[in-house]
RNA sequence: GUGAGUGUAGCUCAAUGGUAGAGCACCGGACUGUGGAUCCGGUGGUUGUGGGUUCAAAUCCCAUCACUCACCCCA
């Protein structure tokens, strides 16, 4: 086999792909019960989009995307996350003035061209959530709330950690940095040539750094919670005074860092045990600038995305079993094969499942495939049924059998389905 | 981009320089129109690829590719 599948993609076969819908379907069911609504959005989008909202020295803009230019010689970009392209929409589509208050969510594939590991695939999938228009600090709490029911929906509560952090203002993280940049000086040759790299290119990281060394060393150096200006040390009060008063356990960690450029005021991640090294399952954050910054009105807003391959690690695939049609068909001779279709078709129609074997096997071969199929019946179909205008109706959890006739089929199963055995 | 580990049947793994095997799965038979349990049989391999050492290589050496985990970065 030559041809394979690229670096860091994946298959997802059928033993896979209930445990998908069931990720999706109980995310709808969630997100729904908020007033949140889906939209569904392109997969390739302009480059500039990604540039400009994702910033310009990101790694994801300099060397994750996938870029390429079209037949047209325009330069587009396999979207690397979703938020980009949602505030975008909201603008093309003049939400800001028809219905400037929206709530969103979306799922798909995202793509970056980053070195495959555990919970980190090249396509990798998201549901994300985003909340236009407030710029009040009860849309954190909102949202901060919605991340964790809809992970205590899949049965996680007690699996994870929220973590939460305020950026502040651009003028904020602005000075921030530098003081934080003038901090880091002084101890510069102490701490490892990663976080000596980050002094330049992001002193923030260098909070964030996974050496025991680093982490001393910087133990002392200026807290952006308290670095703040006093409007948005209000916002992140009142977003913890509702959080509180909702009981929502949560964590303050001022070194946790962002990877976009857009964010400002609240942060957060959901943290989990058992992922390996890529242990936040969802993460998020209030982006205020990125409507402006793309061309549009101010736009106060807030959102976040988590990564479904990481929540399908932390979910038991035993939670969402392989569909079982209700009967299978166990048939000899071609005009019998041809009436079954007929009766699968009106089955289906009814919305009763019904497998068969395409090729004449063996009885004994067909009753082993009705077993494992996990069908609850067998449908016998042969040289005496087909004479009488019968089907034997054998139901396989208790071996007992009957005739019934071939008109009265969907009946007698609708009958015995909603009866166990 | 950097580092480490691993590559043998569809899957999980044996075989420590001397005939490539087992379990599971799949197909069939025992049981000619009746599943699960049991027993028997069968299909399935250029041992990732290329080169080297050797009378002889899955095994030792080199290269390369792939996968996995970690760093970086991030959901």
């Amino acid at each position: 086999m030559e041809l394979k599948k690229l670096k860091g993609f994946r298959d997802l076969l059928p033993d896979e792909t209930p445990l998908w819908q069931h990720m999706e379907a109980k995310a709808c069911q969630v997100l729904e019960a908020f007033g949140y609504r889906e939209v569904r959005l392109p997969l390739l989008e302009d480059t500039a989009l990604f540039r400009r909202s994702i910033g310009e020295a990101t790694d994801i803009v300099e060397k994750e995307m996938y870029t390429f230019t079209d037949t047209g010689g325009n330069s587009v970009t396999l979207r690397p996350e979703g938020t980009a392209s949602a505030v975008r929409a909201y603008l093309e589509n003049g939400l800001a003035r028809s219905a400037p208050k929206a709530r969103w969510y979306y799922m798909g594939p995202m793509f970056r061209r980053e070195r495959p590991q555990k919970g980190r695939l090249r396509q990798f999938h998201q549901i994300g959530v985003e909340c236009f228009g407030w710029a009040e600090p009860e849309a954190d709490a909102e949202v901060l709330a919605l991340l964790w029911d809809l992970f205590s929906a899949f049965g996680l509560s007690d699996r994870l950690r929220l973590e939460i952090n305020t950026l502040g203002c651009s003028a904020d993280r602005a000075a921030y940095v530098e003081a934080l940049r003038a901090h880091l000086q002084a101890l510069r040759l102490d701490l490892c040539p990663d976080c000596q790299r980050r002094i330049d290119t992001n002193p923030l990281r260098v909070l964030d750094c996974k050496k025991e060394r680093c982490r001393q060393l910087t133990a002392d150096a200026p807290r952006i919670t308290e670095a703040v200006c006093g409007e948005c040390a209000a916002h992140f009060a009142r977003v913890r005074e509702i959080l509180d008063r909702v009981g929502l356990a949560y964590r303050v960690n001022p070194r946790m860092v962002r990877g976009l450029d857009y964010y400002n005021r609240t942060t957060f991640e959901l943290l989990a045990e058992g992922l390996g090294a890529q242990n936040a399952v969802a993460a998020g954050g209030r982006y205020d600038g990125l409507a402006e910054a793309l061309g549009g009105p101010p736009v106060p807003a807030l959102g976040f995305a988590l990564g479904m391959e990481r929540l399908g690690l932390l979910l038991d695939p035993e939670a969402a079993p392989a569909p079982t049609p209700t009967a299978y068909w166990v048939t000899r001779g071609p005009e019998a094969a041809a009436l079954a279709l007929a009766l699968r078709r009106k089955l289906a129609a009814r919305g009763v499942g019904s497998a068969m074997d395409l090729a004449a096997r063996s009885f004994k071969a067909q009753m082993r495939a009705a077993d494992r199929s996990g069908a609850r019946f067998a449908l016998i179909l042969a040289e005496d049924e087909m004479a009488d205008g019968t089907v034997t109706v054998k139901d396989l959890s208790t071996g007992s059998q009957e005739t019934v006739a071939a008109d009265d089929l969907i009946s007698y199963l609708m009958g015995h389905i909603a009866t166990p055995a």
